[in-house]
DNA sequence: GCCGTTTTCGGCCCGACTGTTTTCAGTCG
């Protein structure tokens, strides 16, 4: 009998972005390794599962595009075995911390070889010690610099381990919910925590059920397939590592009753929590995860909504993004919380790739889905040439494509359509492209892609001259950051800031859910000197305008209303508020 | 390993920095 695996597109594309890293360190044939990148990025976007393209005998993989015959035979041996041949070869050959290795700053494919083969080393900490003992710089091309740079690496490595980007743990949640939501007698299932609160980075996933069938529900979480291990289990609560990235996820069954008291408990934040407990005490009140109940006599006062226990508290409801003790407590007891801002006031997307640099979709199609999310406008932004291997356009190709993109426009496609570019900041703070080119389009993002250890006073130097420039509108994804594998730049961001602000140019929030840039804190000490604010997507295909939800909820958790968001404007006005 | 309206073979993207060198391999974006 054929055993299927029905692996999800996603596990298929890490399995082979993987098997090529694998094959990067054997120092395979780099063409070969770059056609398993394409293939494991094709399928990621593929919009229908690899595995029901496989089990149709009137259709071939063979039919998307970047997928061969031996993908294809690769493709078939995964969804019968969950591996393949080369794979365990390789796997054979070099340790899974191979991998893991490769994510660290400043390792590359041919050191780790080299170590794996000089020192048989098969853990982190070989490595590290390795480091320490000064035995790196007995390799040649190697010294103490490479030996600090690793040691830093492994730290920051480390760091991030065990967390998870937003989008990842959305999936898992609504994977989740869905399965849970179909065990009979379940009711309802929430999810809270840190996802709840949209923090850019989530350690672990809280869902919360409630139903007559909630305790049924424990059992089959622990049955669930993808469960690797189970780590606590009783009649409230299971516990478990999930799927192939092992993120723990803790189930809890519910009463009914204690559903609110339950869900804004477990949303946190630690400090929101104390800071709500201290003010109900004051009041003559204890709050547990139970419910809100009188000191005295311990009558219960609300449990069974948030809605009730902040009014109890004297407090509007807040919003769950808000809840980091920040301020927010104070705000709901004046009624001053902001109206913030949502996704159906999103009317366009401003920053977005298509094949003339190195998106995925062509114009046409960027502008089709565009629509299809229902807005108005968006700006087409494709890097400039500093950023040579993404294709980066010169002045010449610029000027060109914005005749192009304005000839769109004016085809009325029932979207408008502007001009722009990603136009890199320069070391020193000039503009990639000249003027007379920026001056051309309609919209210039200026975004730091090079230099970025800068000292910080040459870097906040660097993005003051940039703003001096009259063409840029927006700044781009303003810190540089990649969430779980490098740090924002450091710079005066208060100083550039105000400056943006004076010069009305803005600062966008990237929603990419890998940057999420700028994060809360900046985004409401912006808020405070004065910035007005884009959010985008960054989309490299066509797909990625949906990850708008994730710059949209980190607005929120700065704070930002409506008002505070270009792009939430119709088009004639949104014109008119940039930077003239 | 993929691809092809001049090709079923021979292309496939590349500039710049870093740290170690004394002419450049490795890494990054």
């Amino acid at each position: 009998m054929m055993v299927s695996i029905r692996m999800e597109n996603i596990e298929i594309a890490r399995v082979l972005a993987e098997t090529a890293d694998l094959m990067e360190i054997a120092a395979e044939d780099g063409f070969r390794i770059r056609s398993y990148r394409n293939a494991a990025s094709v399928i990621e976007g593929l919009g229908e599962r690899v595995a029901s393209i496989l089990k149709d005998p009137g259709r071939k993989v063979t039919d998307i595009p970047g997928i061969g015959k031996g993908i294809a035979a690769v493709l078939e041996e995964l969804e019968e075995r969950g591996t393949f041949a080369r794979r365990d070869e390789l796997l054979e050959k070099y340790p899974p911390t191979a991998l893991e290795m490769l994510h660290i700053q400043g390792l590359g494919p041919k050191t780790i070889a080299l170590l794996i083969e000089t020192f048989r080393i098969s853990t982190l900490d070989d490595l590290k010690r390795l480091a320490e003992e000064q035995k790196i710089r007995t390799l040649p091309r190697a010294g103490a610099k490479l030996e600090e740079k690793i040691l830093r690496g492994i730290e920051q490595y480390r760091k991030s381990a065990g967390r998870f980007l937003a989008n990842f743990a959305q999936q898992t949640a609504e994977e989740l919910v869905t399965f849970l939501g179909a065990v009979p007698g379940v009711e309802r299932v929430t999810p809270a925590g840190s996802f709840r609160r949209a923090k850019d980075t989530v350690g672990d996933l809280d869902l919360l059920v409630t139903g007559p069938g909630a305790e049924a529900a424990l059992d089959a979480f622990a049955g669930h397939t993808k469960v690797q291990e189970v780590l606590a289990k009783g009649e409230n609560k299971a516990s478990a590592r999930f799927g192939i990235e092992g993120i723990q996820v803790d189930v809890r069954a519910l009463a009914p009753e204690h559903f609110g008291a339950a869900l804004q408990y477990f949303t946190g934040s630690k400090e929101h929590n104390v800071a709500l407990r201290q003010r109900a005490l004051k009041m003559g009140y204890t709050l547990n995860e139970y419910g809100l109940s009188e000191l005295e006599g311990g009558a219960v006062v609300a449990s069974a909504t948030e809605e009730e226990i902040y009014g109890k508290l004297g407090l509007a409801w807040i919003p769950p993004e808000l809840r980091e003790n920040q301020g927010e407590i104070e705000a709901a007891e004046k009624g001053l919380l902001p109206e913030l801002l949502t996704l159906a006031d999103m009317r366009g997307d401003l920053h977005m790739h298509t094949r003339e640099s190195d998106g995925r979709a062509t114009l046409e199609e960027m502008a089709e889905t565009a629509r299809g999310h229902g807005y108005g406008y968006i700006a087409i932004t494709d890097h400039s040439k500093a950023l040579a291997m993404a294709n980066g356009l010169n002045e010449e190709r610029t000027i060109a494509f914005a005749e192009r993109v304005r000839g769109m426009d004016q085809e009325g496609l029932g979207i408008r359509v502007l001009s722009g570019i990603e136009c890199d900041i320069l070391r020193d703070g000039r503009m990639d492209l000249g003027d007379e080119a920026l001056s051309q389009l309609d919209f210039v993002v200026a975004s730091v892609h090079s230099y970025m250890n800068l000292s910080s006073e040459e870097m906040t130097e660097r993005y003051l001259r940039c703003l001096e420039n009259p063409f840029v509108k927006v700044i781009g994804h303003p810190t540089g950051r990649v969430l779980l594998h490098r740090d924002a730049f450091v710079y005066n961001f208060e100083t550039v800031a105000a400056e943006a602000a004076r010069r009305g140019v803005a600062m966008e929030i990237n929603a990419s859910p890998e940057r999420l840039d700028l994060h809360a804190t900046l985004i409401r000490m912006a808020k405070a000197k004065g910035c007005k604010f884009t959010i985008s997507t960054d989309a490299h295909h066509p797909k990625h305008m949906a990850n708008m939800q994730y710059g949209v909820r980190m607005a929120r958790r700065g704070w930002l209303t409506r008002g505070d968001v270009l792009n939430t404007l119709p088009y004639e006005e949104f014109r008119s508020a940039l930077r003239k």
